[in-house]
DNA sequence: TAAACAATGATACAATCATACAATAAATCA
DNA sequence: TGATTTATTGTATGATTGTATCATTGTTTA
């Protein structure tokens, strides 16, 4: 028993993938208040034994809601609802974030013995080498039908 | 209360395993000298309890350290600093876990959304207006379960 | 029809957690 | 003092949870 127990039901015949009816289900949950942030949702497992499906359909359904930051998939530990920033609080936080990364770098190239100079160096040095390997990022999903 | 109490800063989010996260972080505060030879370590459970995890996490994290040598775990006798690097390995490890440092953090600082210019404006302007001493540490959202 | 693609399933795997255990130290008691 | 118990420490093993990879199935398309 859970917080989505009989709360997601899946039409086999509607020609809608079941992980997305699972993703949008789950989304309106989310944006209707009956899941609030830190709640655990189901196992992958345990929904898709509950949903009749393999439970790699619902890791499916979990990774786009993920990808959209929406919850939080954890290897070892579950999946949780995540908060989904508003434009606002996300430019907010955009620059509490910076502020707070650039400390802990400097603290710990600080910790490292080395000066903020030599810092500055080697973040140049890797800015223009350009081999940043480099984080895809969102696709996003839309559940326009 | 230990040496490490607040030090480790666990991000459930980032991908990166939280046993190298531990053993990362652990590794950066022996070079930076504030972990010094003979010094304990929290016990396994005292961290696990402290970031809020399993403490076999922690144990994980250990045994690796342990394995490099940078730490002497005893069964019933706790966690200790083993060797202090040399002077060379230092140094070796110090360019190496610059260059990690750095790119990790224009990594984060991508995935914010800002751009390096930004990040190297936000850097030099912390740089000048001085302290990195009182750090606010908050770590945001949790998701405690 | 055959190739290509998307959705789903099966299997193996990695990270974390839960539980029971073993080694050491500290406390207790005869 | 010396043996025994208790608490504290790290360890071993297996369960749980999400992920990666490929196979299977059905549909679309050339």
């Amino acid at each position: 028993m859970n917080r989505l127990t009989g709360k997601i039901h899946l039409d086999f015949h509607s020609g809608e993938p079941l992980y997305l009816q699972i993703a949008r289900q789950v989304q309106l949950l989310v944006l209707g208040g009956e899941l609030a942030l830190g709640d655990q949702l189901p196992t992958v497992r345990e929904l898709a034994t509950e949903l009749r499906i393999n439970f790699n359909t619902v890791s499916r359904a979990y990774r786009l809601l993920h990808e959209d930051r929406l919850i939080s998939t954890q290897r070892g530990r579950g999946t949780y609802i995540w908060e989904q920033p508003t434009e606002e609080s996300l430019h907010q936080l955009r620059k509490i974030s910076l502020e707070e990364l650039s400390r802990d770098y400097l603290v710990q190239v600080t910790r490292l013995g080395c000066t903020p100079a030599e810092a500055l160096d080697e973040l140049n040095r890797i800015l223009s080498t350009g081999d940043l390997t480099d984080t895809p990022e969102d696709d996003g999903i839309s559940f326009d039908s």
